[in-house]
DNA sequence: GATGAATGAGGCTTCATTCAT
DNA sequence: CATGAATGAAGCCTCATTCAT
């Protein structure tokens, strides 16, 4: 269906068109949420018409999965390539927070729809991918973790799967924390590069030794 | 289907009505979603006419304000009353997250609501409110972080906003993870006493000492 | 709840209470207008429970007739009183347009209504009634004129019905134009004592004698 | 019912889809009136699907706003092209007169709208473009009676906008008058050729000479 | 491929009216 | 008489989706 890049007939920034597309809806679903815009404006956004987003996208909702699968993907290759290293776990885990905080400094409403709309959306039955791709992180972080623990090197009685969920946990709403501005003292234009790398240090302080005293 | 011990006459007769339909919209919400119900739906779950819900409430999205500000002042209320609890730091942080994951068993729904629809909702002008609201609560466990700090109770280098953020983080993300069944097997019939209780303590564990070796 | 000063016993200004809604109501819709207003406005201004307006009127457009019935049934009685007196027909005409414009010296609001609303009500059953007084009107000033020309007091050549019409016409629109603030260059607080004056005697002259040069 | 001649066979096709709508939105107001109408009725009638009439108008008081002003600018073109030819001023006025009463012979819906639905809307907003188009008319027709006075055409002691108010208000309720049927004794097809030229008589005669006998 | 007009179901909201107290 | 909670039909408007060009 998407030719890719045939019609040599007027080639150059040919089907970018899709690209464009999805990177408008980026951009827009940061903006005003997935349920808060319509159509029309991630076409404006795009500057495409109307019904060109329909020629490249079966529906809304394929546009936020796109969107999710585009995003999400360069995620879970991060961890794989993390976890892929050498590093010791406690590294690796370290490694994914830094990574996904530097993602935010990025592309900050790319991560802010990750974040914000495509982990919440409504239980369509197409959405259930999408959530199985995140049970897919999750379960991945927990591979890294349990793997740790037989190296001896990460405390051994937590529960894998629950380490690694609140170490998403904690990444997410630092995240959403620097999307909305609540960490860190944010003027309109977002925080600063110290903000951010502040939360980063804080965010892997916690993940790595948690609140009690080292004497625990 | 739901059980829903549904007004046992008329469910106090008098202004209970918007309490009435307050609880019906929690049921919806958690059921089908926000945006995924209408307006009708709450009406008819409460067994109410469609007008009475708008003669409580000003709008749909007055109603899911309600709702949070009804759930989430006893989540405050919580926090605030285990602040100033004699316990030390660390405990009160623990008992924070054991009391979210008790009201979790308790009432699933409200949680649900609480976790996946509130915290995402579009940025209207109202909903702000909500968004400090959930400040608030991240400011008043820092509160306890920085007290704790200062008795020498807690880990000195942490920065209690980002650390408190984070506990709020991971207790989320368990709470999602055990809404969507990600966390333990559930069957439809949600998670099993068991599989709460190992979450609960997996929360804990990692909040307390996080990841790392002891000996760090 | 409000106090206001009734309830000594039950006394006195006893069943006022249909005509103070009435009064409110003539407030109301020469405000928002009728289609703009709504039962409930109504009843706030005359601060009377919501229920009792329906326990004087029938329905809305029962207490817009009733409006009209007690505003218009002044004009007709002037017009009768003014029809059977001793002056000429060119004084009563004009004596008619005086009233009138008095009329809206003391009571602007209920011009309004009469103006705006009324006779533009939407041909329900019952408003055709509403629509016949209003032609009744018409036909009581045609027979001041026809009558007039039988005495030669007025030209003889005019056709009555068209000629009171277009008195009421014209009178219709120097009030509409008052009530709007197009005649006169009426502050927010209305027009001046001497701008009504004007108008008044605008209106008679051309009442009278037309746009043409005497000599005709 | 009505004949409606009605688009004979894609009413042009391009885009004046827009138009047929607004014609058709004349027809239905005048049938039914502005609040006694939905959407529906007008897409019903243009024979087009309801999403289009918003796609082309902004809500339902915009579309009368646009029936208000296609037809009302007809009405100030004639005034203006009246005002600048060669005839006198008692001509000019007269030939306004018989300009609208020929209007509504021709489309006595149009006439309709104007008369009984914009000239009394609810003062939103908007609507206040819509009363000042109506005192332009009359200062128009102000300036034609201003001159008349200046040349000795006409009789210089009336005040030009009171005069020309008055001319409008007969002019109205003349054609009010045809419209409800009030004038002439009209059936259910409306007035007779004969009748609403014995209006226009009336009309003519009275706005010249007023109703005073000659030598006044 | 590209365009944007056309479609129409869906849902929120209003508000006249009723009714139990 | 008085109150105001309760009812539910009606209608405006939105917007995802389709389709002709």
């Amino acid at each position: 269906m998407r030719p890719s890049n045939r019609h040599s007939a007027h080639e150059g920034s040919k089907l970018d068109k899709r690209r464009t597309i999805l990177h408008a809806a980026v951009r827009v679903f940061a903006d005003k949420g997935y349920h808060g815009c319509r159509i029309a404006d991630v076409a404006k956004e795009a500057q495409v018409a109307y019904g060109l987003v329909y020629h490249y996208f079966h529906n809304k909702e394929a546009l936020l999965e796109s969107v999710f699968e585009e995003q999400w993907t360069l995620f879970l290759k991060a961890i794989e390539s993390i976890s892929e290293g050498p590093a010791d776990a406690l590294e690796q885990l370290t490694g994914i927070c830094r990574f996904a905080v530097d993602a935010f400094k990025m592309a900050p409403a790319a991560v802010r729809v990750l974040i914000l709309e495509v982990a919440r959306t409504p239980s369509a039955f197409q959405v259930d991918r999408t959530r199985q791709s995140l049970e897919d992180a999750v379960r991945r972080v927990s591979a890294i973790v349990a793997r740790g623990q037989a190296r001896r090197e990460l405390r051994p009685d937590l529960d894998p799967m629950v380490a690694a969920a609140c170490l998403m946990g904690a990444l997410e709403i630092s995240l959403t924390g620097m999307v909305l501005g609540t960490l860190g003292h944010a003027g309109p234009g977002g925080l600063t590069e110290d903000e951010v790398e502040a939360v980063k240090r804080g965010l892997v302080d916690f993940v790595t030794g948690g609140v009690a005293l080292v004497g625990r």
